[in-house]
DNA sequence: ATAGTTTCCGTAAACGTTTACGGTCGATGA
DNA sequence: TCATCGACCGTAAACGTTTACGGAAACTAT
């Protein structure tokens, strides 16, 4: 089966006819479209893509950028898959198609969108990884592509966003702390520019403040987004002639490593050193078991795909979620801080 | 910037000499293609998707198949991320871009393939979570594009496959146990329909039986390929009266878990039960150490991508690796078993 | 019976490329 | 000088759809 027009030949109607029972067009016997649908299914046609954007102007696939390679962003294959299984289950209402852009670790993220986006391979476009100061926004606004992100960004062209509520994350953390009679905290800072940093860090030191703190210098440790980052602190840690008894973090990753190395020191989470971080599938295993945030990745997925319905035309009306949105975590407490 | 046409009215030259500037076609004056480039660049002109796609009857995409939702397939957090990378270390050099196919887990898998594939969306693909009997190879045989897959099938149609050395695993596994002197001898086979436990099963019984051994009913241990999975595995193994005292897995995500509920159990691994298993930037921490193999996920990506490409027409020549291939593991000794 | 209306379908243009083909112009060789 | 040739470029067709438009029946109302 090639095109539309081997299968109005085999039905011996034009093609024009094929295709408007194929869409569920109006002004169709129905008796021809039954015909015409049967006969789809038989001979397996489906729409050339190529075809159909070409003509529509638009490709009915979302796309949702991602880099890949181990160390990135400190997010796994589970945190995606998760996100994109809610993302999914709206797009679907709508015949939209989910599809993930790789951007090579290799390659310039912004370089690579303008790649992808100027020639028009989705109708629209999630972000991930957003930096602090993210050029990606410009481009996707000067080339009109309708896009939500996942986190926010300084550079701000109106676009919606969703993004974890990281200060809520360090108010909570802190005065939990504060409350338990901490005075040296410590914070985990991932290394690269994501914006999810600095709202943290930056809230943590606000509210250490407003207490009377200060979060020392030499007590923000910057760390490679993965396992062996978190083994890494805490062996810098464990050197310390005068060691922070409390440390926050954000990245899920981090967390083993970080478990590991302080029990090789001799530390143990929550009596030799308070943690608290964010859970994942794999944090609610470790021992002592973690303090952390938690929150529903599927639901996050289904806000942002609303997020971005809700700037595509065509689809406006239907969705009306808060243009920006700080999505709430709830804290486990566990025993580690 | 619209189109080539907009492209080709501000140099004022036509849309042929454009196009044959841009794709490197050898007629066209050096200058001439200098300023097409540069003109190019500055008005930010990329060819239409749809357009060029349509014409070329090629995309220039490869999309890699994959399964969304949390209990995807227990690969580690970040293998596929690291597969990804190795990919498009490969296509990266013929122009050819990386997306991955996205079904939802509510998704038939084989509908889907049908229907993104139909649809012309990708040129070649890469088929993960391949099951015993898996109805896409005959499909996209049917529709003669080429691809791959990361992993084994019954349903073989000749194309080219890569697969980890699972009969290795299981044989190198099972003679440490023996050797070490153990009699009751468990392993655990990863719910779902993969091929890969089967592979790891059927030789494990293999081995123990060439010793005199049996592989007990009772102590093939199925288990849901996640954290939890592995956890539920520990209790019941504790719950037992005749415990096995030694246990293999596929699995690198279990692990964690196992490793949980045996220690809430009082069960030391390498001291109560010997464990090997899969290893994985996260099990990279745990203690006591793990027994388990190892592999280059990058590596693994280059070998995918190449023996994709060996398959397809254009590139044929370029690339021959092994039609078949069964990738090697080194086992990381550990002390858990 | 006639005019008007509705229902359905065929025709053809358009979407943005790539590329086969042919044409122009200057250079080259006899 | 003329024929030949090569270098370069413009023209137009083609890829597979969707959709605006118009027209042919069939039906309704007068």
């Amino acid at each position: 089966m090639k095109g539309i027009r081997q299968l109005a030949d085999y039905l011996d109607i034009s093609i024009g006819t094929v295709s408007r029972a194929l869409n569920g067009k109006a002004d169709v016997n129905p008796q021809t479209r039954q015909r015409v649908l049967e006969a789809a299914e038989k001979l397996g046609y489906v729409a050339n893509q190529s075809g159909r954007s070409l003509r529509k102007g638009s490709t009915g696939v979302i796309g949702f950028m991602m880099q890949t390679g181990p160390d990135i962003t400190g997010q796994g294959d589970t945190f995606f898959m998760s996100v994109f299984d809610g993302v999914q289950s709206v797009l679907s209402r709508h015949d939209l198609d989910l599809v993930a852009l790789l951007c090579s670790s290799s390659e310039d993220p912004d370089a690579y969108l303008q790649r992808t986006v100027a020639r028009g391979f989705a109708d629209g476009i999630i972000l991930s990884a957003t930096r602090r100061n993210d050029a990606r926004f410009e481009l996707l606004d000067r080339h009109k592509i309708p896009f939500i992100s996942l986190g926010r960004s300084l550079t701000d062209v109106g676009q919606p966003w969703l993004d974890l509520d990281f200060e809520a994350m360090a108010e909570i953390s802190m005065e939990r702390f504060i409350r338990a009679g901490h005075t040296e905290i410590g914070v985990i800072w991932p290394h690269g520019d994501l914006n999810l940093g600095h709202l943290f860090i930056d809230r943590c030191r606000q509210v250490l403040e407003a207490h009377g703190l200060k979060l020392a210098e030499e007590n923000v440790f910057r760390a490679r987004p993965n396992e062996a980052g978190g083994y890494e602190v805490a062996k810098e840690i464990a050197a310390r002639r005068t060691r922070p008894s409390a440390i926050a973090l954000v990245n899920e990753t981090l967390v083993t490593g970080l478990y590991k190395g302080l029990e090789e020191a001799g530390m143990s989470p929550g009596k030799d050193i308070a943690i608290v971080g964010r859970h994942s599938p794999h944090t609610q295993f470790l021992s002592p078991a973690l303090t952390g945030f938690n929150l529903s990745l599927r639901d996050l997925g289904i806000g942002l795909a609303e997020g971005l319905l809700s700037v595509m035309p065509n689809y406006e009306g239907a969705y009306a979620p808060p243009h920006h949105r700080v999505w709430p975590m709830t804290l486990l407490e566990g025993s580690s801080g």
